[in-house]
DNA sequence: CTAAATGATACTAATATAGTATCATTTAGT
DNA sequence: ACTAAATGATACTATATTAGTATCATTTAG
């Protein structure tokens, strides 16, 4: 079970190395120089990550990429909504069959808690905090 | 994220099935009559039972499948084990670039904490803890 | 001897993840 | 106005994982 898949992995290196850079604008060029990460792809994230409205961009000669927030304000659980779809541990896995009245489901209830319990551990995690001096 | 995929799913309808008949060796057939999944794909989940210890199986005409253990034995974790190999949500996700001295890591930690409690929540529920009377 | 079962294993199909390629559009600098 | 350097949008390809099938060999009760 994979809790982080790459493109969230690369989406995080990639807005560390932006708030590193102060507001600078950074092009996909001066980007993956640095993170050594493939260049289209890298590309495709930090489109999505304009999209989702984390990033804001530029076109256009001198164009690229700046942080849309501040680090302390960008949620690795944000990160893996955008490229891993809804967190959702919950959904009913045993259907009909086991499970007679859903909400009394033994599984269904620890099974909340383990997502409540990733989710307030995610949630504690921003670029921010994984920022190093 | 999945936390369950459906090889574990359909094993745990089918021990819970195997559980309720208390000892009578089930055939495939039988079985699938009963849980209405895929045939093949059934024997085939049943087999990787077998080869795990948690059914016994027996050949030949008349043969089938029965609990290796009790009900109350057989975690959901071993399963999840079995076919979505071990729960690692551990293993390091920002590579070199990001996390310095890995001890330390934030991220790390708290993927850490995440999956001691995934493994609590889910070591708690058994087969018999899902069997209804 | 035979029918009904599992054992072993190889194959196929579908889906998700990872990544590429291409063309249109924008813009700073000359 | 032209050009080079950038992103926007989108379609495509490749790889891995998940889901499932097919087949033949072996075992065994009757
Ligand atoms: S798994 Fe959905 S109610 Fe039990
Ligand atoms: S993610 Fe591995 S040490 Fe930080």
């Amino acid at each position: 079970m994979k809790l982080i898949t790459r493109d969230t992995d690369y989406a995080m290196r990639a807005l560390i190395f932006l708030a590193q850079q102060k507001n600078r604008v950074i092009s996909v060029s001066e980007l993956v120089r640095e993170l050594k990460t493939p260049r289209p792809f890298s590309r495709k994230i930090l489109q999505q990550l304009n999209k989702a409205k984390i990033l804001r961009s530029f076109k256009g000669n001198h164009g690229g990429f700046i942080l849309a927030k501040k680090p302390k304000e960008i949620f690795l659980v944000d990160l893996i909504r955008v490229f891993q779809g809804p967190l959702e541990l919950n959904e009913c896995i045993f259907k009909k069959k086991i499970c007679p009245n859903r909400n009394c489901c033994v599984l269904r209830n620890r099974i909340s808690r383990i997502e409540n319990k990733v989710l307030a551990e995610l949630g504690a995690i921003t670029v921010g905090s994984l920022l190093k001096e």
